[in-house]
DNA sequence: CATGAATGAGGATTCATTCAT
DNA sequence: GATGAATGAATCCTCATTCAT
């Protein structure tokens, strides 16, 4: 962003333009949306948009933003609460996070996902990842008190992007026979089952 | 694709568009490759492009289809060999595939995922997901006469498209502390604990 | 310019936009000149120019390119004439020539002269005056076998740039009380002068 | 200028915008130069900007104003000293402080150059050339009563324009092989020389 | 007087596609 | 069938200027 003033008009029209950005990909996906689709759609010039933002990208760049903090705010409200409940409920607990925030802005979910990388989807994952890795230690932490049995990058970078991925794709596609209930309880099985084993496994060996 | 020669100067034609659309691609990515980027590098006018395929993006298509069918093939080859070699090894096997093909063309492959959907890499998912599921039913007979305790459309679902956006993000970005051997080694736990503790269950059921 | 074709169309197009670029000039400058503008009157498309100029620059250059070929053109049948002739003829011949030129497509001259610079005339300059440079040192040959007393590419540089800057401003602005024939007569006079002078010098301190 | 006000804060903001305009031009060029970078590099705002200048070029004219108006002053300082003092040291004397006003702010003299014409490059040498015509026609006045045996209108237009240029292309561009001091030297022989001989002529034609 | 957010016409450039040769 | 010159709609971005506060 070029500017960022937190008063005034100025914010106002900032916050315009990252939900005219949202609203216009969530109808005409990336490649679709012109600089003059969204300074229409947000009731000002195509000259204000660049008052704020240096390029067309950098809008996109704000709105990834912008719903990736929504994201990570719900996480860091849910989180404290299940650390130590159990690595089935805790997954459980992010899964259904992960869900309802994909069906919450199904049209602009979808669309996002639709030019996913094209959309620097990778930073968002990124940062993603990097959230559950420290979530991941904080979890061991409480089970172990230095050693980790668990190789935390690999084991976070598997885990949240396959399940991206898999949510992605849920709501993008429409895949016959498949419903959000069973999904969610056969991803909550795959990873608590996969999370219980380690652990079974350690405590075995401990013993 | 307009015509679909199987003989003569045509063919040679259409392999050189195609393989000429990979390498564009593979350098420049889908967004910076133009149809007279393919043409020259294959060789022949933008107009003879033309003559074999209906636009742009018909190449594209094309070439996903062989990027498939290469993989497909080489699924068909290996899989016949281990449906009744048990869960792990099976699981093992096909991600051991799934890593080579990504690890041979690296360029396209990063570049493919880069632009994953844009590209129609759904259908890609959409294809590998269907033939999964029917390698996931064959397995599923060889234990079971008719009744199945596995919910294979959802299961075909979570693991393929899990399994390809890992291998995907593990070539495209270079995740701090993840090798691949690593990442081979997890996955197949992940999976294949799911399916063993899946047979068990079914198994002490029976039982 | 990216392609320079020799035959066909192709020749044709590019020389329709030269001039046309030359006439629109002529008629608004270049900053008032657009590259639709110089298309247009070409009949030809925005398309079309850009297939064989890189930029709105490429074509500027190409039209001062040919407007310097036609002015080295005309200087190159005139010198070999005067070489012999003494300074005095000599410049009096390449000062006509230039006002000519200067005079041939006045509005062209004028529009290129008001934005001298921006329009590489710089480049222009250079090569006049390398080619004057040239000339000058031509001329010395005929009078002194190895040895010059006079320091060429000062004296190239000098007599040049100034001459240039006189024509163009006599043509631009219109000076009150200065005619074409007095400035010709002061100008051979200021040159002439001063290589006589020169020449003078020398012979007296050889005797 | 809209306003010229002679006093206070006003006086003072003409000024920084007037020297921030010669900063920013020396940096970025006329055509790289925007009122917003002018309002900043002022420290003040745009909507102060047009409190003073009606527009963009009006701020380029009042440049051109003080830098013509530091060099008329140095020349007013200069030429009574040397106006009976012959034509040779008064020629030398004048090019001296033309070649040490160039010298003086290079960076911003070389982008004026640059952009020559297009910042009305001619006024400021329409200035100069009415100013040496003057001054030319004072000398004269020393040397005849009434009658001029010299044009004076067309040989200040030759010499002043012709100068202009040559100091202006010797800091612009750093021309092989020619340094200040010869060009300095060979200016004042090519000038003197042609006075010289003017007078002698008109000496000899009176005795 | 000062501010700086808003304006929006304007222009260079790209590139998929066509079609006369 | 092949060629490649021609097309022109489409889009991002700039920046001088205004005016409400």
């Amino acid at each position: 962003m070029k500017k960022t003033p937190t008063q005034g008009r100025s914010r106002q029209t900032v916050d315009a333009l990252v939900e005219a950005t949202a609203r216009t990909i969530a109808e005409r996906g990336w490649q679709g949306t012109t600089t003059n689709h969204i300074a229409t759609r947000a009731g000002v010039s195509v000259g204000s948009l660049y008052q704020y933002f240096e390029s067309r990208e950098d809008l996109l760049a704000a709105l990834m933003d912008r719903e990736r903090n929504r994201l990570l705010r719900r996480l860091d409200d849910a989180i404290p609460g299940v650390i130590g409940a159990g690595p089935r409920t805790g997954i459980r607990t992010i899964l259904e996070i992960a869900f309802e925030e994909a069906d919450r802005d199904k049209a602009l979910f979808t669309a996002l996902s639709g030019d996913w990388h094209a959309l620097g989807g990778s930073e968002f994952a990124d940062e993603l990842q990097a959230y559950m890795l420290d979530a991941l230690r904080l979890f061991l932490a409480k089970l172990y008190d230095v050693y980790e049995p668990i190789d935390a990058p690999t084991v976070s970078f598997m885990l949240t992007n396959g399940a991206v991925m898999i949510i992605s794709r849920f709501f993008t596609t429409k895949p016959m026979g498949v419903t959000k209930d069973k999904l969610l309880d056969e991803m909550t099985e795959l990873y608590a089952g996969y999370f219980e084993s380690k652990l079974r496994a350690t405590t075995t060996a401990r013993a």
